[in-house]
DNA sequence: CCAATATGTAGAACTCTGTGCTATATTTCA
DNA sequence: TGAAATATAGCACAGAGTTCTACATATTGG
């Protein structure tokens, strides 16, 4: 695991919870505390079908395993990989996870 | 942030881990790295209205802001904590590393 | 060597999530 | 006072995700 990649998510998690603790305090008001949430939140990439799978792959795992791991079946991850469908939302910020920090982040 | 929580999901991303390196290695076939991927995940909750506006109280942020974590509309957030949409298989999964690990856990 | 299993593709039909929009009400803060 | 944040409410719609079946290939365990 880099180095790099933990140490920005730890900068970003510090700075919520420290937003949060100052709010408490009465120290930020909310308005601020929002702003300070906004700007700590890791951007979701679109994920082609290539990519999807480069990612499966990359982690060594079935598609029957990695849809285990995202809780979708297995047909999802195969129409994703096929280019028949696409993530949606949630389903995009959970591969975002996976690309960032690796399959034991959301396991 | 509870010692034993983090104990717990680094043991399983250790199990995982130590499958992998086995299986690479050679020592343990597909068939039982599977059985080991399986036992090492997280079993995913069922929600309901109330337990999503409580696990958003808990982290101390508006719909709007939490919508912005999972990366959906702040609409989707209302509609689940007012009984009117459940969130779907991986909403669902979101949801449950948040209950386990935080917000922080998917800055 | 052979049967069983794992893996991935393919397509079809169906449910209902998630989105986008508008409107309303209340609270909060400058 | 008035602008902005917060939350509720309802509705229409695209398409994500599910479920099912069938098929083709490895891979494997006995």
């Amino acid at each position: 695991m880099a180095k790099t990649k933990a140490y920005k998510s730890d900068v970003k998690a510090a700075i919520h919870e420290t937003a949060l603790d100052l709010h408490e305090t009465g120290l930020i008001d909310k308005h601020t505390m929002r702003r300070f949430d906004q700007s700590c939140l890791t951007p979701v990439r679109k994920f082609t079908a290539e990519e999807i799978r480069a990612l499966r792959e990359r982690e060594q795992v079935s598609q029957t395993v990695f849809a285990m791991y995202l809780n979708v079946t297995k047909d999802s991850v195969s129409q994703w990989e096929r280019g028949d469908k696409r993530p949606a939302g949630p389903a995009c910020k959970l591969l975002s996870i996976v690309a960032e920090k690796g399959l034991a982040a959301i396991a």
